[in-house]
DNA sequence: ACTCCAATCTTTACACTGGAAAGATCTGTA
DNA sequence: TACAGATCTTTCCAGTGTAAAGATTGGAGT
């Protein structure tokens, strides 16, 4: 049998990762920090000497998620040889599914919790290299309109996603479609393209 | 001297009052029962004959708040005269104002404490009138597009009242106009007017 | 190989929180 | 006036985040 050494080795990023674990099943309110180093198999201490607090350990989870956000965006705008105004609606369609797929972590990356973003350097940086996918994208379609282009479909999208996981389309008195083919249709909108959900 | 009575006499109402008041001081994170009943000058338990828990508390306090978003609401389109473009907008302005005015109660309402709002009849309720105001006016405007443009206009407005609060906008590398002022351009360009920030 | 230091982890302790339970006080009604 | 129910207080408990101090380990320099 192998005796459990004193040292972890990797205790940081096995916090992380059963933070993340953690935070999907219940959200970020009940995430316990006695039960994230349980999770990770150290005493309920451990975790003070990786991170200062409840709200870092958070901030960093927050962190690695908009990493992944950024990635995903990038991703949906890879492909170069595409119509220019269909990998903007793509990158939308990928937020929105972001937050439906980790409703947990997106609730987390800007909810009320780090609402001080300036508090986390990381956390800050990490957001804004996510944005910058958009501004990119958008400028390419549009040079001297995107900036606008930009803002607008990051609310857009931003909003969507926010009412999609908050299940205010629900028991609505009218009809909703599915969540991405609202965003595509809201984004072909916003660009001045056909493609409106109704037609 | 009035010694003071056993009985308080208006205590729900009062701790409303109170929670609203720390509420935007400290935000909803920080908001403990044990402060909400001093500041009502009761004791700690007290809050628990007219609330079943400290969630149900600010349940109460989120579905005061979207009244109040409601009456604003159904005030910036309660001047019949004028354009119903315009009024779009001023709602979407007011949505937006709103948030900016109390960022803490908005971030309630629409945050991660209160996400499942089947749980709470009275808050999911509140939240639907709200959005009622918008679909009324949305439909007057067009009603065939009237669903539609609602729920655009919804999510536009949510996401840049919850980007404007977290301060998503500031230190960006681009240039951005005043919430109020990019809520009024996004709305006259969902709607198809002209009237963009940038000409 | 030995020493020593710094990093890592555990143990112990504390103040504070939300909530349960039981008792005290008041108010309206028969 | 008696009493029943509503309202408020007191007391208590488990769980939480965090501080402080001690135990264990690995590595660098001799």
């Amino acid at each position: 049998m192998t005796t459990k050494p004193y040292h972890h080795g990797n205790l940081r990023d096995s916090l992380l990762d059963a933070a993340d674990a953690l935070l999907a099943q219940d959200g970020a309110q009940a995430l316990t920090l006695r039960e994230v180093a349980k999770a990770a198999g150290v005493s309920h201490a451990a975790p003070y000497h990786h991170f200062a607090s409840r709200e870092q350990l958070l901030a960093a989870v927050a962190a690695r998620a908009f990493a992944a956000l950024a990635t995903a965006m990038a991703a949906a705008d890879g492909d170069r040889a595409r119509d220019q105004g269909v990998r903007l609606m793509d990158i939308c369609e990928v937020y929105v599914e972001f937050a439906r797929a980790r409703p947990a972590q997106f609730r987390l990356m800007f909810g009320p919790m780090l609402a001080q973003k300036a508090h986390y350097p990381d956390l800050k940086q990490a957001a804004e290299s996510a944005f910058h996918v958009l501004v990119v994208a958008a400028t390419a379609f549009d040079a001297a309109r995107g900036p606008e282009l930009a803002l607008t479909g990051w609310s857009l999208a931003h909003g969507l996603a926010n009412l999609a996981i908050d299940e205010a389309f629900t028991d609505l008195p009218i009809a909703v479609p599915a969540p991405a083919v609202l965003a595509r249709a809201m984004a072909a909108r916003m660009l001045g393209l056909q493609g409106g959900v109704d037609q």
